[in-house]
DNA sequence: ATATTTAACGAAAACGTTTTCGTGTTGACA
DNA sequence: TGTCAACACGAAAACGTTTTCGTTAAATAT
């Protein structure tokens, strides 16, 4: 039970200074070959290693970055958080997670407890109150502040940070067309409403891809469901909402659906109502979770890449913080600008299965 | 773009000391009225907040918790995360995840560069490789620096500290007995290998309950998948064995699956061998998770609670940090003696859904 | 023999806090 | 007028590092 040893002890312990221990160890050449081999013998025998805490008083920077998002127990997000902490481990860093509970207020408080010097940046999903309130003071206050931000997924005009996004629209319409290319007539929307961007922008796929193919979008064929409810307890709901949906619509041959939940459930519905999948009814949702693969029949599905998504945020926070780094320290050489905030897409790939033909 | 500020600069700005600072924004009555007033008004309008990594190398201890697990892409997992963070953060903690990947070497690195200071103690769930290796020298090192570790899940007995458990095997004997009182003969089980303590206890009590029932258990009817293949990704593989399995026993009426995977899956496989669920075969999975919810049919499982386990699992852990703190503020007294290590045991539930009678 | 370099090390500042202990000024009281 | 509290504040240490800048002694050069 002996707390860690410090230099300090290791200085009294050999009768030499915190300093000359301090060199020993970064092996520099001010202190001589026979004090450094007792030094870092020593040290290796009492595992000696440097005090993290201190070394980022010092420095500074603290070599963790912070994730905020909306809810962790969700496939995407988790994907995600696997993909960042896969590229901030090998570069060096640690993470810190913080979760919004989709709600404005925890959000806030979640980045004023990290932003006090804990991280040197954040990667972040905003929450949906935020995004219905569409207040984002926070946001830019902390990138005043001089803390550097990724947004992914769920991103926002209204802050000037690097982004990394799914290519939502053309997911969609790649969706759709492929249900077109499978002769669907009649093709349907299951989506969320508007206020998340996501689903905004799956929907404006949906619309140009039957533009594209000349089919005329009927409005009665779109299904918005109010995602404000906590669906996943609310499984009845959703249900009897989309059986009313495809009852009020019975020629309807072909869904997609703006997430891997609606899709499934549509599904079962829609084998409850005796409609043969692939045969009578096609389907595609969108994010290939855990889901999407065991369902019977599995569903064919627009993959995000969510692993990859925060490989790539993580790679544009680290590079902006090194490049800070750089920066001040050949601040006399300032002809070379600040990197532009990047705003980088990640293409989906449909992944075929049994539900489309 | 400004800096945060600091005590230092306030000081200098108001011309006071940076004592008087520190202590007229904690509402120290040395300091007048006047001033308090002054340096508080100033502190707001610049948003000053104390620095957190300053307060952590003087206060030696920094808030937050490390939790280390073996896989974040998994329901039960990110579950537990978030019973852990929610309890961390009404504490006043904050909470730092590492991945081991199910890795032996990765969770030791991992340890490490979290003990040097970072965190204050760990919450983990040991790796497949390490209970294989059944090396634990870097879980009782740690304890030996005087971190203290709250285990979950898959705890094992050579490392002396708090630990929070499914009651597997008592979850597993609910599971069977309920396929025995809905009339199941032949009862097959479809487990991993032994070396995951959490299989080998669902095993016990599928045994037992059978002995309970006065049914002979019948080698052949047991299936252990070797899940050091990615099961995720080798879906075919899992299929094939369990058609064979099915195939060489016809006479199975009931299946109970240590995990919803195994078990969704084998529903999948049984249908397409023409079975009728749950009228032919019944099934029972453990895992509360998405599959289970939205299997058709809808699985029959034994939740674990993992929101709970992690709520616990961090209250166990926080009242060890804070029962220290205690400790040392009041050496003289040191007639209190330390806590015992706790094993708590998390009851089970079962949900029933459509998979069974 | 004296001046100058080099080797080997220590003192101290800095990162941003909190807290203990001093210190000077004021007012009251004898 | 002299003593003593009370009051209001500042100096400095401490947490554990790294790094700059001395400083001393020996070694080399002149």
């Amino acid at each position: 039970m002996k707390r860690k040893i410090t230099l300090k002890q290791i200085a009294k312990e050999l009768d030499v200074s915190i300093s000359t221990v301090s060199k020993a160890l970064s092996n520099s050449k001010e202190i001589s070959e026979d004090t450094t081999q007792k030094i870092q013998a020593f040290a290796k025998l009492y595992h000696y290693k440097p005090n993290n805490i201190a070394l980022s008083l010092k420095n500074r920077k603290t070599k963790t970055i912070g994730i905020l998002i909306p809810e962790i127990v969700h496939h995407f997000f988790s994907t995600v958080i696997r993909g960042i902490e896969r590229v901030a481990n090998r570069r060096g860093y640690n993470v810190i997670v913080g979760l919004s509970n989709e709600s404005f207020t925890k959000e806030i408080i979640n980045m004023e407890m990290l932003a006090n010097g804990s991280i040197d940046g954040f990667i972040l999903s905003i929450s949906k109150e935020t995004l219905l309130k569409q207040d984002y003071h926070h946001f830019n206050a902390t990138i005043n502040q001089g803390m550097p931000i990724v947004m992914f997924d769920r991103v926002v005009n209204e802050v000037d940070c690097d982004k990394v996004i799914v290519d939502d629209f053309n997911g969609a319409v790649k969706a759709v067309k492929k249900l077109v290319e499978n002769e669907c007539k009649n093709i349907a929307l299951i989506t969320t409403m508007d206020y998340v961007s996501v689903g905004r922008l799956r929907t404006q796929g949906y619309l140009e891809a039957l533009q594209n193919s000349g089919i005329v979008a009927d409005s009665n064929l779109i299904l918005k469901i109010d995602d404000s409810l906590d669906v996943e307890n609310n499984l009845e709901v959703l249900e009897t909402e989309i059986a009313h949906f495809f009852k009020s619509n019975p020629n309807i041959d072909g869904v997609f659906a703006v997430n891997e939940l609606y899709a499934v459930s549509a599904m079962k519905v829609a084998r409850k109502l005796g409609f043969k999948i692939p045969d009578d009814m096609q389907f595609i949702g969108f994010t290939d979770g855990v889901l999407s693969k065991h369902a019977t029949p599995s569903l064919t599905t627009v993959s995000q890449h969510g692993q990859k998504i925060g490989e790539q945020s993580a790679n544009l926070l680290i590079d902006r913080l090194e490049a800070e780094d750089a920066e001040t320290e050949q601040y006399f050489t300032n002809n070379e600008k600040k990197r532009d905030f990047i705003k980088m897409v990640i293409e989906t790939e449909i992944i075929e299965r049994e539900s489309t033909k």
